[in-house]
DNA sequence: TTAGACTACTGAAACGATTTAGTAAATCGG
DNA sequence: CCGATTTACTAAATCGTTTCAGTAGTCTAA
């Protein structure tokens, strides 16, 4: 007894078992005002009975169309689950693409080559905090979908959504200053460098170092910049150990992340300095655990689910062809907490 | 000058542009030994100059793979990333599939119909936290494609991961037992109740409440359950409140998540409880902020990075037709720390 | 010299749906 | 009762690739 080797169920396999036209099946589905209700419901059932499913790729390549938006950014695949800035953004974007009864496919750039890009099967692209000059960006545009840019100057034509890092880092940075500091530690996250080649920078990194030295100039204190390879808490402490055994010591730590900022506060109560007695550390992005740190994390809010919200928007707007204006630059403002003090020399 | 109103660039284009054959061009792409390097090197110039890039739908529904697993989820969207739980297990699942180069495609199943299920462009799924009697297990199952489940009994011919709730449950009610409690509050996550109808409630917590009860007999002890809606810890928190103003009062609660028991703590302190000297508590999961907590909570440990690996390990041996027996039932374990002491009648 | 094996390329048939245009029968207004 | 519209369904084209089978032409071995 040959057993046919297993086959999709197709379209063709119900329209004959239910002696109607495929055409017919595809419209009992698709366009139910096409047939009888009658017929429709015997097709429907003929086609449960032989447990057929239409093929999403076939339906996809005809539609054009395949109810997915694909997610871009820089880090490991499992980035946007460990990273609690990632991960808020992420929930702003879901609660939008979730509206629209979306998916939401992640295409992390730390795949072996491309391929992931130009084979993902979705109608639209958030590009999320990727380098200004990564090569992947022409592979996203070359697929000649709707895209949004996110921490990204981003391409005409295209809506980008922007966060004011460089007023917010100024802010912090402004903020210790006023406060009677005079050495200042950065610990940075990675900037790629003049060469432009290393791609686990991000333009915001860029954009914060910036707004830093912004408030520098004319108040005589200097600065000591830091570069991590991650945006770890545990590199966060190994730049503050560093940074912190400079004669003379900083005594204030400007962090380009939260995460990078609890690594400093476990460095500094690991080396026996009081915060902020001894030292105040000013973090960045307001992440939930910032509120919770003993002591509280002052830091720089940025709106993430906003962010996220907008980028989901823009990028809907476009798939459904309606015209939206892009935001202007979203807000950031320092939030004084607990772990900047005044300097006592 | 009438332009084109834009249209893809298909492959035919470039065979054209290339004075090639469009068989020739795809394999220039796909199998560079089928033709010269020098023409192939002429067709790819030709295919870049004209932005083309392969049409993911169309190469996908011919060979049969897009290269991209689904993961099915009980809640929104927005959950896996909101969730420390969940979140721990896409990291563990995304590593692997992440060395595999795939990529990953989120399906909530709070989606007005089962259509991203029917339509989601995935090689393969992974099922997790879903009720076992959930309508959506069958549409998966419809698609036919090589499937994992995650806390679910699964089906026969496919492979689960599986965790031991139960005895991880009845270790932590039986550590309170034995520190002398006869009075437990459990916070419950939501069961489903007898009609099976409520799709939010997975089979954790039922296992999780059998081991609870397991626990019980011959001591002597009552048990009280309360379920909440919803795995936050504000549902925690409001769930504590109603347990705590029992007569006679709870000495200790078993919460069936950590999330819950961060609800419970706050709720405790609130209300004037000293933890562990007036109330123990003891959570599930042992997520990573259950060590930070004040008091740190005492809680039953499951393995759920490995669970996501073992998970994403099954669905790759499957998508490539290798054998691999799936795991014996991952082991959990009572962790003890602050928040559990010895009953002070 | 020639059968056989490569090499470099092409033609046409899939893959599995949707959709446009069209046909026959039923319904309608007057 | 007749032409016009509507209803219910179907044939065939199409979406953009990949791949099987095939065709010249070149190379090897005896």
């Amino acid at each position: 007894m040959p057993v046919n080797p297993k086959r999709r169920t197709t379209l063709r396999d119900v329209a004959e078992a239910a002696g109607v036209s495929p055409s017919t099946v595809s419209n009992a589905y698709n366009r139910p005002d096409q047939l009888s209700p009658g017929l429709r419901e015997r097709v429907l059932e003929v086609a449960r009975q032989l447990g057929y499913s239409p093929h999403p790729l076939a339906r996809g390549l005809r539609r054009g169309q395949v109810g997915a938006v694909g997610v871009l950014y820089g880090d490991s695949l499992s980035y946007p689950f460990a990273d609690p800035v990632a991960a808020l953004f992420m929930q702003g974007l879901s609660s939008v693409i979730e509206a629209a009864s979306l998916g939401l496919l992640l295409v992390p750039r730390r795949t072996v080559d491309d391929a992931l890009v130009r084979t993902a099967a979705v109608d639209g692209f958030v590009v999320y905090s990727l380098f200004e000059h990564d090569a992947l960006v022409e592979r996203v545009l070359e697929r000649g979908l709707p895209t949004v840019f996110v921490d990204h100057p981003g391409r005409a034509g295209f809506p980008a959504v922007r966060v004011d890092d460089l007023g917010g880092a100024q802010a912090a940075a402004a903020h210790l200053l006023g406060l009677g500091h005079t050495r200042l530690g950065v610990v940075a996250l990675p900037l790629g460098g003049a060469d432009a080649a290393n791609l686990s920078c991000c333009n915001a990194s860029r954009a914060r170092l910036q707004g830093y030295e912004g408030a520098l100039p004319g108040t005589g204190a200097w600065m000591q910049v830091l570069e991590v390879a991650e945006n770890l808490p545990s590199e966060g402490a190994r730049a503050a150990r560093d940074l912190l055994s400079l004669k003379p010591r900083p005594s204030a730590l400007l962090c380009m992340s939260d995460q990078l900022a609890l690594g400093v506060l476990d460095a500094a109560r690991q080396m026996g300095l009081r915060v902020p007695e001894d030292l105040s550390v000013v973090g960045f992005d307001d992440i939930p655990e910032a509120r919770r740190t003993i002591p509280a994390l002052t830091t720089v809010h940025q709106p993430l689910l906003e962010k996220g919200v907008w980028a989901g928007r823009l990028l809907l707007a476009q798939l459904r062809q309606e015209p939206l204006e892009p935001p202007p630059t979203l807000p950031t403002h320092l939030v004084l907490r607990e772990s900047s003090g005044s300097f006592r020399g």
